[in-house]
DNA sequence: CATTCTGCTTGCAATATGCAATCGGATACG
DNA sequence: CGTATCCGATTGCATATTGCAAGCAGAATG
């Protein structure tokens, strides 16, 4: 996590800014599990994040500008960190980060399904999930109607678990009933 | 550089592959800059790579199969590195991180001039770059003829270099002339 | 007043990185 | 030949980052 400049390039600048092995876990997990709290992306956390890791990593995210930090009015200790539209930016990155994953890396059907809908939808599903994003994190209202597409990511990757849960053991074997 | 999987969430395996500080700086070099020999990749490096961190990662994207790796039969100790059909995939991801390096990111004119062409072109250009990469590096003949993307865009980056270097200093004033 | 919850810190061991020097073999040049 | 250079790495060592477990003080809860 040192922050000196060692090039100029966008690819090593992107690469500077997130290219270590949690601050774009936690940026996920604010983007589509919707944590908001220090408690809820530390305990809640797929990978297990250590909690000093989380400390320093949503600092640095904080002073970057990826992420703002807020109180939070029902609990005097309590922090609410909201995505920042330069953190929205990162949708289309994200989205090309799952399609990937999922042809190449040996990812879990459960945990794919939702990078699988953002491929299939494109950019017009990942500008209508940046809108829904920004009335979420930044406060601005949507013209949309209708779920948003958080919601509807939620929805399938809940189905999809359901439909593993329901149907134990046998994908190892191929059988289906 | 640990290799235990935490997850098989799509992202997250995808960070384990390149999530670390230099992984994709050197897939970058090959795929852009046509690095092909270790001395190449490690002399004409912007960022100044060690010599043993650029030994480790040609060894581990090697292994994790988006790096290939033959003789030179003009040197019996020479390396060609070449991509796989797996890392020439990573264009779009590559192209999204330009993008998004060159709107938040204090970058350069000179080395953003690449991901600003990446980015106007879209998909159809990161298609043809992704022939002229099969026929480069995996020896698959293309069928469009003219200069390739990489051609392209190298001679755009000589051009913005050109432009720059013609012009010392100025550009901090904003002076034109 | 004790318990739980809040974000976050500390100590410490293990791992990764950065840097400079160097390796043994192959090639080029005289 | 002989020697200088090039080849892809490797080694030793200092520093930086990570991972893990435990603990912190203040605020809310019962």
């Amino acid at each position: 996590m040192t922050d000196s400049i060692r090039s100029g390039c966008p690819i090593n600048l992107t690469l500077e800014a997130l290219g270590d092995r949690w601050s774009l876990l936690v940026i996920r997990d604010v983007m589509f599990g919707n944590r908001r709290h220090f408690r809820e992306l530390l305990s809640r956390s797929e990978e297990g994040i250590a909690s000093n890791i989380l400390a320093a990593r949503l600092k640095r995210l904080t002073e970057q500008g990826l992420l703002s930090r807020a109180d939070d009015p029902t609990h005097k200790q309590k922090a609410i960190y909201s995505l920042t539209e330069k953190a929205i930016q990162l949708v289309p990155l994200i989205a090309q980060m799952g399609a990937w994953g999922r042809r190449y890396m040996p990812v879990t059907q459960e945990l794919s399904i939702r990078a699988e809908l953002l491929e299939e939808g494109g950019q017009p599903l990942w500008d209508e999930f940046m809108e829904d994003l920004r009335e979420l994190h930044l406060g601005k209202p949507r013209t949309r109607k209708g779920p948003t597409v958080g919601e509807r990511l939620h929805a399938a990757f809940l189905e999809a678990k359901g439909r593993q849960d329901a149907e134990p053991a046998a994908r190892a074997k191929g059988k289906s009933a």
